[in-house]
DNA sequence: AAAATCATTAATCATCTGATTAAATTGTTT
DNA sequence: AAACAATTTAATCAGATGATTAATGATTTT
């Protein structure tokens, strides 16, 4: 019979080790990470790292997933709620991520490293539940769509800004915040300040009239002055 | 006197270790890739990658920096420009930067890479020039928003759209890709399309009214929850 | 053509790194 | 407390990796 204290203090060391290596991971990515900086995070033997997950690349799946999925969970019922407004949806989807980002900045870069190294990893063990293709918002956002004559415009186009607009200043934000000397925290206030802006910007550009019929061919002289 | 067969020669496998050092770092990023993947790539020897440039790193510096500076001069001019209008400037802009981004789309990741592994050595030599404090598209851009009432909104926010709208597509391209079932041509097709698209969005971003100043102190009880 | 310089290669070194092992320590059960 | 199992550690291994070296080939200079 195992006991409690047992399996407590196994969970406890085992979780440190996770917890740690979450920050080194995070931090400098899988490449860059020696194990012996996990062990050192961690404060135990670098054995330990073996004996608890097998292998270091075991061991950062392990963080990987757990963190996703945290955050994937935190999402999907928002998603696929059928009584929240697309306009709504939009609103808690970025406040949401935003918080989400300025509590752990470092994960979208986290993510697309993975991304870039082996796509399958990722997309097969996580990407289940949030495929897109059955969720909810999705049916919403086509709807709308059409229902606005916006069918001459690729949807995917609006989700692409929408995913931008939150996301990329958080990846960017080691270059940028050099450039303009910015605090972390001055960085975090504007993120906070687009939890209101985005969606307004969502939104005027789903209602922008689509001036494409019009001009198809402008006999303008100079119109290109160097395309390159 | 130095011959041009000497000279030529040795620029020849010189330029061909770089070229093979800029696809497997681009590909493969910093850490993850080894000397001896140059090598190979190249067709050389591995010790000619030390031969011509002292080390690793060195190699990579040289390959990151020419990389980035080609592109940086490509639109230095552009932004500096006193004729062109600042609408015309962000419509060449943005073409500009998906015609570099759809030949180069690796480059963005690589940059972050960097960014993120040492922020110090890209921003003190390639920054230099574009620093952005004292770019006339700056002056324009100031301008614009406080002639359109826009002083309310952090100008920042729309520089931040027009390169996020711009270049996290191309960032989160392999993710997208694999969710979507999209060929890489589909998706430069729809690049190409944000060409037109992004000015139009950051067009009207900047014409909107901004519903401002209606609440400026709100006697919300919780405003700051954590500042951490 | 001999000498000298440059380019290239195979072999090797020293270190780093992920992983393993065997012993020591701690905790639990009988 | 003896026996047993779980946890932790120090030491070590095997392979990878960045770099060097010494020898060979090629090209230029004298």
């Amino acid at each position: 019979m195992k006991t409690k204290t047992d399996t407590e203090k196994s969970a406890s060391t085992e979780e440190k080790i996770k917890e740690a290596a979450r920050r080194v991971f995070t931090q400098k990515g899988y490449a860059a990470t020696r194990t012996r900086d996990i062990a050192e995070e961690s404060g135990y033997n670098l054995a330990l790292i073996n004996y608890y997950f097998r292998s270091k690349e075991k061991l950062f799946d392990i963080v990987m997933l757990e963190q996703l999925q945290i955050f994937v969970h935190s999402i999907a019922g928002l998603l696929n709620d059928r009584e929240t407004t697309l306009p709504k949806k939009i609103e808690l989807l970025v406040s949401h991520y935003i918080d989400m980002l300025i509590a752990n900045p470092g994960l979208p870069f986290f993510i697309l490293n993975e991304a870039y190294a082996g796509p399958e990893k990722l997309f097969e063990k996580v990407g289940a539940g949030v495929a897109g293709q059955d969720l909810y918002i999705r049916k919403q956002w086509l709807e709308f769509a059409t229902a606005h004559k916006m069918n001459t415009i690729n949807p995917i186009h609006l989700f692409m800004n929408l995913m931008s607009m939150t996301v990329f200043p958080f990846i960017a934000s080691p270059i940028l915040r050099n450039k303009t000397n910015m605090s972390t925290d001055a960085f975090n206030a504007l993120m906070v300040e687009r939890k209101k802006l985005i969606p307004a910007w969502i939104d005027a550009m789903m209602q922008m009239p689509v001036k494409q019929s019009a001009p198809p061919k402008i006999p303008k002289s100079k119109q290109k002055g160097e395309t390159k």
